[in-house]
DNA sequence: TATGAATGAGTGTTCATTCAT
DNA sequence: CATGAATGAACACTCATTCAT
């Protein structure tokens, strides 16, 4: 299961076979059940190595969390094209995002569950990336109303309430989808698009649904 | 901080007491970290009375989550009334909903976040609760069908990936709305009404959005 | 199993309630793995009588040590009729000890295990009741040699070296007998009766097996 | 009294030094009385690193029992000369016997009473030590009967019974000698062997001391 | 006479971290 | 570049013992 272990490499492959292990062992026990003698041992090096390259258990979470933050992002980012239309660029990049997570299980548990559940400083390295994800969509959206010509000055607010409720429904989504066999990428994906797109609809048209006795 | 130390309490209170401060320690600190003496001492009592009242971390905890979801639920379901329109129902259902998640945050810490990453056994508590309000949401959304008149034949598994998607994303917007001085439990609500009841009407419709290349 | 609960009895009563259950605990148990909880409960009473009546854990050991010290001798002596001839008295007291070791097997672990494992203070209780035993066998011994007629003078040191002996293969057999099913105290005192006999009456004759090069 | 403090020492010398510490205080103290603390201290060692190398106090212990069994029963092997008359060979184990219990007076108490009194697991690692000698005073006393021509034919429960009685004799002597002052393992051995070899004498005649209304 | 409520002190065990080589 | 040897500090849990009633 763990690298091979071979002796005298180059320190970043080092680095990014410690880092592999340390996300799986990381995502799958979470931060404090993890052991570095664990990681050390599936990484397929002694532990004092580890301290070597990484300086502390908690420089190597965070290192797992950048890591795959950025994986992520990146992912998302790959799969949209700006230039094709609002729609389209908001299911490319849940698909992108989806299969992201159903391929990288480990590294989404980190970013999802451990990294928010350990600590203010970790979670204030995922709320980064979330915030960018969430100002993409803001975007998206943003950019949709206009080219409808529709209510082109959506009251921010709503606009980030809206942003912040999808990409929520996504990550509740790719745990439901990771945690339930038979689930695809495509059909988490068409799922959101379903649930979502209405109502962008409706925001965008100015369209309420008003709370009673407000 | 912690509660003030009275001697000779009688054990129901006492047990409510520890229970109290688990829930907070536990909510802020996740499983692992909180320590049984931290614990005991915002409880205002010696280690071996928690021990002797609740038996052991997993039975402090699983005692949590489970006084936790009881009131969580209750809450909820105290807050809709049967006869009202289906989505009335809904909003005053997530209106409870939030409110007791931002009046309860370190509850809401144990069961969203703390109980579902420490041990299947944990997760199966809340997952218990969790079914039922995901059961109460696709009642619910039968019940708007069929008053609607509209496509009373519903596919079920759509329904679910509904409620599904729906209960996730109350759920992220409970954590963006504690997480988010100044955002209100009503707007909470209201973001998510706005959000979710366009996307349940086209569905009702049977008006799908369809991806691209399917 | 344990005593039934009844309210309000003499002191005396209670005492020796306490006193069977911690026996029995103790016996099986070992002096340190009892536990007061577990000695209170099969007495059938609370904690803080058990404390009130016998002090502590020290005290209740050592009155467990002194109480089952006396049986055992008592039975032992009991079973002892001084006018017989030696060899009969000597079968007799064998037959008393290992019926009494047989039947109270949770008090005969208290003196011969127990007490002997857990410091100095409580193995002199038991030492004090094994040098009454040995003190009766050397007497004996003493008094068949004279009643024989030969060698009244035998040196005081070797006789204490074989009652020394002998009573040490008693204990041993007790133990072996009680733990091997389907030995009955006859069938040891005789296998030991037979082992000693001929080698008291090689001392009583003067005659020696002599080391080599003495 | 602890070993004098030195560091980085390889680690099969350290385990030594482990072991010799915890059956010091294994057999002065007991199994549940020893605390890990107090071994690891007296080994001038921290308890991290007994448990690194021992694992576990259980294991710590058994490990004990099984060295000091094998070290008890290689000495008496190492004693006898198997070509020298059994009553020589006899002498010669039971000497070597004491002259061990004597010298190593904590691992006696280990095997003899700490490993009897705490578990089936312990209690089997000696009962395999002790089988292996009553085996071979058994072979003893059928091999003295073979070339005394005398009764050939043994009964083998008569046989057995006399072992384990000249073996349970043997351990009492052998905590009697440890306990008194002035007692050599020579004394010891002599008294054992002049009660002993008349009663074996009888055995192999076939005399038998009667119990009375047998 | 009797007990429910409560604790100080200690147990076995684990882990992140460092030094000497 | 790499590691075997070692530890300080903590944690879950238990127990003999006492107080207030």
């Amino acid at each position: 299961m763990g690298a091979v272990k071979t002796k005298r490499m180059p320190r970043a492959v080092r680095e990014q076979q410690m880092l592999d292990a340390a996300v799986q062992i990381f995502g799958q026990r979470g931060y404090i059940a993890a052991s570095m003698d664990d990681i050390a041992e599936l990484a397929g090096v002694s532990k004092p190595l580890v301290y070597l390259y990484l300086n502390s258990k908690d420089d190597l979470f965070t290192a797992c969390i950048r890591r795959e933050a950025q994986a992520l992002f990146a992912a998302v980012r790959a799969g949209v094209r700006r230039e094709l239309p609002a729609d389209r660029q908001l299911w490319d990049g849940l698909l992108a995002f989806f299969t992201h997570t159903a391929e990288h299980p480990d590294g989404w548990s980190v970013l999802h569950l451990q990294a928010r559940t350990h600590g203010e400083a970790f979670a204030a390295e995922v709320t980064a990336m979330r915030a960018d994800i969430v100002a993409f969509v803001t975007q998206l959206i943003a950019e949709a109303a206009r080219s409808a010509h529709r209510d082109p000055d959506l009251p921010e607010r709503e606009v980030a309430g809206f942003a912040e409720a999808l990409v929520g429904a996504a990550e509740s989504l790719a745990d439901w989808a990771n945690a339930t066999p038979g689930v695809t990428a495509r059909q988490a994906a068409a799922t959101l698009m379903n649930f979502a797109w209405a109502g962008l609809g409706e925001l965008m048209a100015g369209r309420r649904w008003s709370p009673p006795g407000a």
